[in-house]
Order: structure tokens, then sequence, then C-alpha cells
DNA sequence: TGTGTAAGTAAGTGACTACTTGCATTTTGG
DNA sequence: CCAAAATGCAAGTAGTCACTTACTTACACA
């Protein structure tokens, strides 16, 4: 089992700089310290051999969660923006070398794509929270401020690298986006402006 | 000069669709209609093709341009962000191909930046002029407000057709982000908040 | 009509690719 | 301690890769 979890390491960290078709197999038993055969016998093929690896890595994945009721949206908000730029940030050579394997290979980045999935469903959730409790009172559409913030942090995680000079100091950068889209949806200070909404869930949570 | 183009044109495509390693001589000679002994003959590596196939589709650039005076900030920015979002997504494939090739062949993807940095200079210079011009009051980082939108912009262009379902509606997305952004800013209606600063260049436009 | 240039055809080179077979060796668990 | 499983080694297969050489054809221009 360890040699297998090593093989796997070694797999996806060949594959996140050199992409599918540059991982070649000698590569990856290079960099795992076995012999090239091994890999054949313990995975069938090197295809399955890097479907197994990126499943193995998934293993990692957890952000600081979104509390289902806000009370601290800049903090809150801040805290989990944070989380997930340092895992993209961490990921970034892996992400797009899955993306751009979307024409060759879909699979993969179907599988890829189910954390930013559910990191947008979260956040979707979350800026619904903020409304029903109060800290929003002007119409907004919840997907487009998910996109945007969730897309910023996107896009300073996997194109800072090429480009530094474009995106803000780093370690700040995740708290400005934060920052920014709480501005464009009315959140200040993390003053509410209404009383927050009874439903069922706030009245357990009441008593 | 034109079978050049057309193998350019050719190389670009196959490129676009299966990445450096991918774009084999034989594939590319192919999609052009042409011997493959005739790439070597003319551009003499398939190194050096696929280079100045990236150079011969930096050709087609062009930005609706943002004005060096702001007048509508919502229309303006929108027009340009429209153009932005437009000129991405036709290159989505090229783009997810070029980031992907980083690591192993940095002089690409450092010529795929220099177009998203000029916008990026572009789009901040703009966003000072707003306040230059009275439209934002309150302090703002320029340069973060300027990677949120292009970075919302670049990361539906490249992650729609990976999750069409966590991004807004495509035909108004471009919008929708200008309008957060500049909503970020405190911008509203392109009502102007002060009146402009004095400036040899507004000094001079205004005799 | 002759000449230069761009293109095609045929054949092949050496290096690398994923993957296989047969056999010896090491590691591991009951 | 011993059997079984895992691993290593040597050698090889069929295919693909970028790229080359030698020769032929088509066409523009003078």
């Amino acid at each position: 089992m360890k040699r297998r979890d090593e093989i796997l390491a070694a797999a996806a960290h060949v594959f996140a700089q050199h992409g599918f078709r540059g991982s070649t197999t000698r590569r990856i038993a290079d960099t795992a310290g076995v012999n090239e055969i091994t890999l054949f016998r313990q995975f069938g093929s090197k295809e399955e051999l890097i479907r197994q690896a990126m499943h193995y890595c998934s293993q990692f994945v957890g952000f600081t969660p979104l509390p289902d009721v806000p009370v601290e949206p800049e903090s809150e908000l801040t805290a989990w923006s944070e989380s997930f730029i340092a895992y993209l940030r961490l990921q970034s050579s892996m992400i797009r070398k899955t993306m751009s394997e979307i024409e060759e290979r879909p699979e993969m980045s179907e599988m890829a794509s189910s954390v930013p999935r559910q990191a947008s469903a979260d956040l979707c959730r979350y800026l619904l929270a903020l409304k029903r409790e109060g800290f929003i009172t002007e119409k907004f559409d919840a997907r487009a401020a998910a996109a945007m913030l969730m897309g910023s942090i996107f896009a300073d995680a996997v194109g800072r690298g090429m480009m530094p000079d474009v995106y803000p100091q780093a370690d700040k950068a995740a708290h400005m986006y934060t920052q920014l889209v709480l501005r464009a949806l009315g959140v200040e200070n993390g003053s509410r402006k209404t009383s927050p909404k009874q439903t069922r869930r706030t009245k357990q949570l009441s008593n």
C-alpha cells in the first residue's frame, strides 16, 4: 500500500509538470523510484494509473467551511476565500494541465471540476443566506456574484505565475477580492439592514 | 505566401486542440492539406512552425478601446468587457493549451501573456480616469479591481465549457461582471460625485 | 525555351513510446 | 520458516515521433 501511494503521488507530480502525453511511464517510474514494469503490474495501463493518481489527489481537498447562518460576513467569507486560493495555488500546475485536456480526455476534466462545482454551490448558498439574514437588501444574482469571486481567485491562482505584475499583493489578494464582492452586494462592516427572515432553520436556531 | 498562411492557420488550429506534444507534424500537414516535408522546408522544425503560428494568430487581436476620458462608465466598460470576453471565448482552447505549457515552454506562455497584460494596463488606466473624472470618490486599488473584472471574464471564458451551470447566462455575463465591479467601486448610473480634477490633458480638452 | 523555385513522392533514420514475456530476487504474512 | 505475493532485471515488440535524403513534378518569369 505504501508503494502504491508513492507511485500515485509520483504520477500526480509528473502529470502536473508535463501533462498526459508528457507523463511517460519511464518518467513516472524514475520519479517514484520503482521499475517501469511495476507500474503496469499494479495499474494495467498508463491511462488507469493517471486516473487513479487524480482520484488519489482529491482526497486532500478541504476548505474552511462557510457557516449556514452568517454572522460576520467579511471575516467568514475572507477565511473561505483564503483557503480556496491557497488550494488553487498549490494545485495550479495540475489545474492548468487538467484544463488543457478537455478536448482529448473530457472525463478527466469532468473529475477535476467536482471541487469548484461544490465550492460554487457552497458559496451561492452562503450569499443567499446573507440576503436571508438581512446583510443584503437589494436584488442580486447569486450565481454571478459567486462566479465573480471564484473567477477572480481562480484567475489569480493560475495566472499569477505567468504575469505577477497584473495581480495585487499575493497575501492580500483573497481579502481584496472578497471585500470588493461584498461592497458590490452592498454588505458593509457586517451591519444588518433588515432583521433576518424567519425560516424553519432560523426558527429552530433561535429557540 | 497563401500556402504559408494556410499552414500557419492549420498549425494554430491543431495546437489549440491537441497542445504541443499532440500537434504532430503529420497531423498539421494533413490539416493544412500539404505534404509533411513542406512544413520542414518552410519552417525548419516543428517548434519554429508553432512559434510562428502563434505569432500569426496575434495579428487578429483587437478590443473595443476604452476612452481616455470616461463619459458613460457603464456602457463604455461593458462594451470593452464584451469584446474582451468574446475574444477569450474564441481563443479558449488555445489559451488552455498555452497555459499548460508554462513549465515546459515558458517563452510560449510569455508571448501569449502580452495580450492580457496590455488589456490589464488599459483597464487600470481607465479605472484611474474614473477617479480623476469624479465617478469614484472613495479610495480603491485599481489593480485589484482590474484583476477582478479580468479574472471573472477569464474564468468565464475558459471554464464555462467545463461547468456551464456555475456561470450566469452567457450573453449577459460580461455586463453583469462589469456592473458588479462598478458597484464595488461606488460608480452608479454614470453620475459624478465630484467635478473632474484639472490635469494637463483635461485642461487641453476643455479649451 | 531555359531556369529557378516551390511543392510532391518514396524511403528511411534513430530515438522514444506503451506495453509484454520469462525468470530471478526480495519482501511479507501466517 | 516457508509459501505467496510483490518487485526487479534483461530483452524485446510494434508503433510513432521529428526529421533527412534523393529524386521528380508543376509553374512563373525572362
